[in-house]
DNA sequence: ATTATTTATGACAGCGCTGTCACGAATTTG
DNA sequence: CAAATTCGTGACAGCGCTGTCATAAATAAT
């Protein structure tokens, strides 16, 4: 159907190898034999079989984004920065739910068929994951872990320092009582969240107060919640802080319910600076981390990795940001 | 490295013919010969090698979604409904942006990797991509094309009908001057929709009125701006169909700004019944696609095609409703 | 001009698997 | 019970490519 090597060869009146030479870009090759493969390949419009160079370089195209994280539009980011990346360099996108279907994943790793595999939270911080794709040897990089190690290289921002550093703003803008609504607690970011918070309380002299920190799962649904939750204390707080975007639209949106005004009677911030943080009203005061540039950087230390499994793994820290918009505002 | 099927046969003391037979669930194997070769896979972790099954088949196991479309949360959906159709009949699924590269898309196409292709719009229109499939003979499946033919099959809703029965209801509202804010015209189902609404009008006796009609780009950004445009009209409307979700928010946000209530000044409907339509405020009346089950679909009607590739292609039309929240209301 | 070195090309094996064919063993039939 | 049929298994080729090695041609060194 599709022409081969050979049909190459045979009409440029060369040998096959030759115009695998040619078309892997390998050196020794006159200029005049080149064209001539070049045109008889343009002629019958040659493309090498991936099937067949997979096999015998014991290769891929192929990489692997490994989701089930709640947050589409994390998701969305991450997703977006690795096919950018995937598409400038010879890659593909495969991206696989592990959720919904676990055995799916098992079989994508043991079949060999993905050159490497990208991790996010929560799976960058999943033992069995982890073990996984060691004992396969499949190389990975994980975004956003909780802590290094070195067995494969990360890409993050310093979420500790981050959030510390968003805690501190709201202290300096009067708020004693900051609610804190963190994502799941297997989420590694979320520990790591609640360490930058608390660290800033404490170094404002402020007790750290367990009634104000609520867990929620990184869902509008569940800023809701929590907030309402927040709300409802005899003693509520005068600032949010909420672990992503998503939950910052369901803490203002609950807040507007109870006739609550933001910025005015209540500060709300957020984490991420995904789409909806510049589009809900108020615009929303956030954390932002460049997921785009962090899926691109992790795929480029996934292929140090995929091309020299033995180096020792990098670790890239990004630089994050306070975006401050209009959803924070002083005590009142 | 890893197990083949030679080493699966030599522990079980079979030929690899029938490690092979097993592995692909022929018929004519003996229950005991099967239950050896089973064990003595699992005893070396063997799974079949994909690159070499895929090269002696002609076949792949991967399905290409193709996007570029502005609307990410209408591609969540898609790809939702497309990841976990894979998964569940042992593809996977590679997510190729042909804006961002369209080299990367030749390639995918050319090399024969993908068993598949689904187009959304506006790709599902665009006769340059679908004669590059046609001429590769890569099986493809369009979701939302302006119309159907012959090449390849398609699921789509009833995009006419459902933008007729909307603008109806608004007209039933008693709202006289309709504002429709369309997307890309190079999306078939913008003038599906455009269509529809033209057809409600003229059941009703309603001049359709060009300065009412403006063209958006699906985006938060672009229903802001239509709005904004129609409500500085000399007569503008009192309802505003946007045709998808995002400008509907656009559209509300807009209202919000110059202080016009929604709905009670003005209705906003949307389309799509993505996320954003049940978490802004006021909750958006919209029209439902069922997003999920149509890529769902669209997979299957392509594995018919992989599978039997002269069989005539299916369309099918998926049902639509009108979802009836609280952003729209009688004229006032 | 002769030898040493580099450069360009070809021959060939084989990656791990599936499809075709052949053949002996088990089963059915007359 | 012999002949016809079905079942279970193995031998083998070859999918399209790349890696290794050998060899011829071109160039540099003496």
């Amino acid at each position: 159907m599709s022409a081969t090597i050979k049909d190459v060869a045979s009409a440029a009146g060369v040998s096959f190898k030759t115009v695998s030479r040619v078309f892997n870009g390998e050196a020794n090759v006159r200029e005049a034999t080149r064209e001539k493969v070049e045109a008889a390949a343009r002629e019958l419009n040659f493309t090498l079989n991936t099937a067949a160079r997979n096999l015998r370089r014991r290769g891929s195209n192929l990489i692997a984004l490994i989701i089930s994280n709640p947050s589409r539009s994390y998701i969305d980011n991450i997703q977006i920065g690795a096919m950018d990346w995937c598409s400038r360099n010879g890659f593909h996108l495969v991206v696989e739910d592990i959720l919904a279907r676990p055995e799916s994943f098992e079989d994508l790793i043991k079949s060999g068929e993905m050159a490497g595999v990208i991790l996010i939270p929560p799976m960058s911080d999943d033992p069995d994951i982890l073990s996984a794709l060691t004992s396969h040897h499949i190389p990975f990089v994980r975004i956003a872990p909780e802590t290094d190690n070195d067995i494969a290289p990360s890409v993050r921002i310093d979420d500790r320092a981050a959030a510390r550093e968003m805690t501190q703003k709201l202290i300096a803008l009067g708020h004693r009582r900051i609610g804190l609504i963190t994502g799941p607690n297997n989420f590694g970011v979320s520990r790591n969240r609640r360490a930058g918070y608390s660290i800033a309380l404490q170094g404002a002299g402020l007790e750290y107060d367990a009634e104000l920190v609520r867990e929620g799962a990184f869902s509008y649904a569940t800023g809701q919640s929590c907030t309402a939750q927040l709300l409802d204390l005899a003693h509520p707080p005068t600032a949010i802080f909420a672990s992503n975007d998503d939950m910052a639209a369901g803490a203002i949106a609950e807040s507007y319910k109870r006739g609550i005004a933001v910025p005015h009677k209540l500060t709300i911030v957020g984490y991420d600076d995904v789409a909806v943080a510049s589009v809900i009203s108020p615009p929303l005061t956030t954390v932002r981390q460049p997921l785009k540039d962090m899926a691109a950087r992790a795929a480029e230390l996934l292929l140090e990795r995929i091309r020299d499994r033995d180096s020792a793994p990098k670790h890239d820290v990004l630089p994050h940001s306070l975006i401050l918009r209009a959803s924070h505002g002083p005590r009142t």
